[in-house]
DNA sequence: GGGGTCATGTAATAGGTTACATGATTCT
DNA sequence: AGAATCATGTAACCTATTACATGACCCC
């Protein structure tokens, strides 16, 4: 299973901006933020200029020139190689064909839900749910923006996954404080970690 | 936001593992593993050692004792101190009571699905759906296992947390063949993408 | 009794984030 | 004119993963 050269997914959409065309590293940020993409990967400046070098190590870009033609600090400029090209597709072909293991934060927790007393359980779940609900609203406002500008769909798939997860995931929550708020549950589950402090 | 001294979601299980008593870190890779957290954690045996550390230096475990009993390496054993108990919970309350950002590796790539042809995204896309199935499948299987044990729901909640997100995307995923199906859409792909190359 | 594999740990390396640095432009 | 902010990059530091090391049991 030879694993990618460049396997931080923030490399993808860097490799995915410069099919537009060439640029540096600072303006790579710009355009996926404009773009929006930075709902979709966590990253910071310091990570673009590594995963930058790590591309060109790798071959998928080129530096194309270096030029101060502002008075700004010295840019250098990167363009997409084809094997660059390649990288993209086939990674993004393997994104979508084969699920990988995610691990959430919240499922993490759940497993772990038995240390906290039923009563303080729903109570948190409460707050999660509060939140939860602006962003299902966030989402939706995204959503129907771009709808009323007329946005192809193929462009918020992504929005439209989120949304899908956000709102399972209220569910799921809502469903989970029903359970937890059952009397014969909280008797329960004195019993259940008696021992276990 | 004062963040975590020790961030690694990694380090959440080993406290609640040592909430059961003392243990070096190897038992604590053997504990996790027993108990079915590696399913909603990701670490390695060397992660283990590395966060180990942290909780030494964070205050949260102290050194118990070394002994060398068994013909094996010398062992240091860890126990959990009243600031790790209280970090613990700490933390946990955190978890469940605000959602963190999370970016999937498939939303990703979903935000980038322009970039190939409908017809092979279709193709992908079937073969995730398979894969999906598959894990669907297992998941119900742990489930009904543990159940025919009558092990106590709360125990199972992650469990089921994940096959509730397997399924949710399977639906997700099979809306969007059939949208990428669509041949009107399709003639409009070149269109859309003209000139993106 | 030699080859696997279990039990346990350390060291080297790579990845990514935070912090720092610098000059220009705009704001008040 | 000084303060804030923008544009751009480098360097130091921390984290985490892979690779390496070592001795004992177990199997045939």
């Amino acid at each position: 299973m030879a694993q990618r050269k460049v396997a931080n997914p923030l490399a993808l959409f860097v490799l995915a901006e410069l099919m537009a065309g060439p640029a540096h590293p600072y303006a790579l940020g710009r355009l996926l933020q404009e773009h929006g993409k930075d709902r979709n990967v966590q990253y910071t400046r310091g990570s673009l200029y590594t995963v930058v070098r790590q591309l060109l190590k790798a071959g998928f870009i080129a530096q194309q020139q270096t030029l101060r033609d502002t008075p700004r600090p010295e840019r250098t400029i990167y363009a997409i190689t084809d094997a660059g090209r390649a990288e993209l597709r086939d990674w993004l072909r393997e994104l979508i064909a084969t699920p990988r293991e995610e691990h959430p934060h919240f499922r993490a927790a759940l497993s772990l839900l038995m240390v906290l007393p039923p009563h303080e359980a729903v109570d948190l779940l409460r707050k999660r749910l509060a939140i939860l609900d602006d962003s299902a609203r966030d989402a939706r406002d995204v959503l129907s923006a771009a709808a009323a500008n007329d946005v192809a769909w193929v462009f918020l798939v992504d929005d439209e996954y989120r949304l899908g997860a956000i709102d399972f995931e209220r569910d799921f929550v809502v469903r989970l404080i029903g359970r937890l708020d059952d009397p014969a549950y909280q008797k329960r589950w004195h019993g259940v970690t008696k021992g276990m402090t």
